[in-house]
DNA sequence: GCGACAG
DNA sequence: ATCTTGTCGC
């Protein structure tokens, strides 16, 4: 053992508290603010590690819990785990989902070791009406290149990939682009890639195609998704 | 005013 | 997300 060096100990949680909202317009207001820091172009070294993130509730117990796992980025094969739960501070509103998910999911990923290169969040990135979803606010608070990987829609218009695996269109609201539809199985409903943070439309893409295995979602979401199921309860 | 609306 | 069994379709 190393005392005094535990995984939380050596990498410390980016924490929601300094300036968490408790209301819908300060959320808002929040938004606002971050979406101009969230970076749009590739800036993320070699990636050996794709992590992937996901949150699941029990409302009744008000209590949120998350799966964060890392995945060896070559064959896709489980590294490193963690959970953890938070209080639920922030009721679902479309458009806020973070305030809800952070607390869970930020306590989940400073567990998480070793850290992944690159991060697969389980909604939507820069696809938000202020363009800043889940993937980008986690992107900004844990400082780590994110791609938002969505199993639907929040906003903005597109036209139906063709049905086969790998095909793409993509994601605009007025004359701006804001993400791709990507059909990741032959057959399946698309999913909605964008920009988490730190990571371009093209590479969050091509990463998101690269890690399916049959299945709709990537593996890294898949993973954190099946994990997350299991200890809500 | 009437829908739409990540998880 | 969650509440929940069988069942329609490729």
């Amino acid at each position: 053992m190393e005392a005094g060096k535990s995984a939380a100990a050596r990498r410390p949680a980016a924490a929601p508290a300094p300036e968490w909202p408790t209301d819908p317009e300060q959320a808002r207001a929040l938004q606002r603010r971050l979406a101009a820091s969230v970076v749009r172009e590739d800036r993320l070294g070699p990636v050996r590690r794709v992590g992937g993130l996901d949150v699941h509730y029990a409302p009744r117990a008000g209590l949120a819990f998350a799966a964060a796992v890392a995945l060896d980025a070559e064959r896709l094969e489980l590294e490193a785990s963690a959970l953890a739960c938070a209080p639920l501070v922030f009721p679902y509103v479309p458009g806020l989902l973070s305030f809800r998910e952070a607390p869970a999911a930020l306590r989940a990923l400073a567990l998480l070791d070793p850290p992944p290169d690159l991060l697969l969040v389980d909604g939507q990135g820069l696809a938000h009406p202020r363009r800043l979803g889940v993937a980008s606010h986690i992107g900004l608070l844990a400082d780590l290149p994110t791609i938002g990987v969505a199993k639907s829609r929040l906003c903005g218009s597109f036209a139906e990939p063709p049905r086969s695996a790998g095909s793409w269109t993509l994601l605009r609201e007025g004359e701006e682009v804001i993400g791709a539809v990507v059909r990741t199985r032959a057959g399946a409903r698309p999913l909605f890639v964008s920009i988490g943070h730190r990571v371009s439309l093209a590479t969050a893409v091509a990463w998101t195609l690269r890690l399916c295995r049959g299945y709709r979602l990537p593996e890294p979401t898949r993973l954190a998704d099946r994990l997350s199921r299991c200890h809500a309860p």
